[in-house]
DNA sequence: TGTACATCAGTGAACGCGCGTTCACTGATGTAC
DNA sequence: TGTACATCAGTGAACGCGCGTTCACTGATGTAC
């Protein structure tokens, strides 16, 4: 072969992912802007210089961590906006395909959560092209529902925004119910929260072109 | 007087009110966390230890900012969800008072985005108790209206939340375009985009009781 | 009104500390023959 | 297969710097009489 994926490769992949995860765990308690390479290396257990050879700056990690993070999320879109187009059922169905996610990947929809509008520009920026491409898809999918039918393109995207902004937004209240222990009674609550934002949406959806 | 108001109170509101404008704007190229409080004074123009005689901390500082920031909401608020409940006309008045309020205060709008879900729990969770209190106002004022016979106190929390929520995500993407500077079709497109994101809430309200 | 004392917002020197970045290095892995 | 050389991920010492915090201080403002 002409560039090896031998065990060099396979080591420096390696370190590359733990310094990803080690960062990943110091940003439940603060943003990407205050986060210092240090504080990563030593968090992984290797010299602070061994940073440079993966990443320029902690932007440049943070930008890394986009793609991570919303790759993750990227699955959950395409099944939860098909599932939330229709009825109750549904709805409750792709809520709770939302709440998994927030359980099996906490820390990927807080990352997006915080630095969606955070202090670092090229990750903001970053966040908001992958959001875009996800409601770009959504739309498409839309559109090959019979419901669709008369719907202008522009129209459809707004309506896959939409959709795109709830299932975030309720992913992050989900989350910060869980991590400040909230009773079961308080999570229920935030489901039923919103699934009657969801079917509010469904029922302007059903008559927009009345 | 028992406490006097005089010239000593005068000073030092002063310089408080600077170390919290000149917070504010170092706030726009970066986030609370990792704001300094040297940085503060520095550009205030005071000795460092000046600090501690208005506040403890940054984190204390970014409290004292909710308040400030959430103040001048708040009249946007109610002005905006009164507009927003019905017509069109209605629905266009409110994005233009959204969109004053962003030429008017854009740090404001910014530190509120960012620091919604940002690396400071006290100062987030300040946020999202003021949030709440706009929301449980806009829900009052909601009641009043004809159109909310036969809604429970919950749904109609519900629908406030999403007006709340619209209000804060349009003033959002205002400023982000404002800032990029964006053209005139761009600007113009957003303002179309959050229209049309409240007439689909507006339609849906108008038959959430079908 | 004048005087003597109290308060306290802002000062400036000093501290120990962790930061990001540079540099020449080491030694395991990869390549050429 | 064996050998000699190249590559390069990770090391560790060193640097200058700005940070948050402490402390005793100053001098204008406030208070009591």
């Amino acid at each position: 072969m002409s560039h090896t994926p031998g065990i060099r490769q396979a080591q420096k992949q390696k370190t590359r992912q733990a310094l990803l995860d080690a960062a990943l765990g110091l940003l439940e308690g603060q943003s990407l802007s205050s986060l210092g390479l240090r504080e990563v290396t030593r968090a992984v257990g290797v010299a602070p210089t061994a940073f440079y050879r993966h990443f320029r700056s902690t932007e440049d990690l943070g930008v890394a961590l986009v793609d991570e993070a919303l790759g993750s999320l990227h699955p959950l879109m395409r099944t939860a906006v098909s599932s939330a187009d229709g009825s109750d059922e549904r709805i409750a169905r792709a809520i709770e395909l939302t709440a998994r996610h927030v359980d099996t990947h906490p820390q990927h929809v807080r990352f997006i959560a915080r630095e969606r509008h955070g202090g670092v520009r090229p990750v903001r920026e970053a966040i908001r092209e992958q959001l875009e491409r996800f409601a770009a898809e959504v739309r498409d999918e839309l559109a090959g529902d019979p419901e669709a039918a008369g719907w202008s393109d522009d129209d459809l995207l707004m309506l896959a925004q939409l959709y795109v902004d709830q299932m975030l937004m309720t992913a992050s209240l989900l989350l910060e119910t869980q991590e400040s222990g909230a009773t079961a009674g308080e999570r229920l609550r935030v489901v039923r929260l919103a699934t009657r934002r969801l079917r509010l949406v469904t029922i302007g959806r059903e008559h927009w072109l009345d």
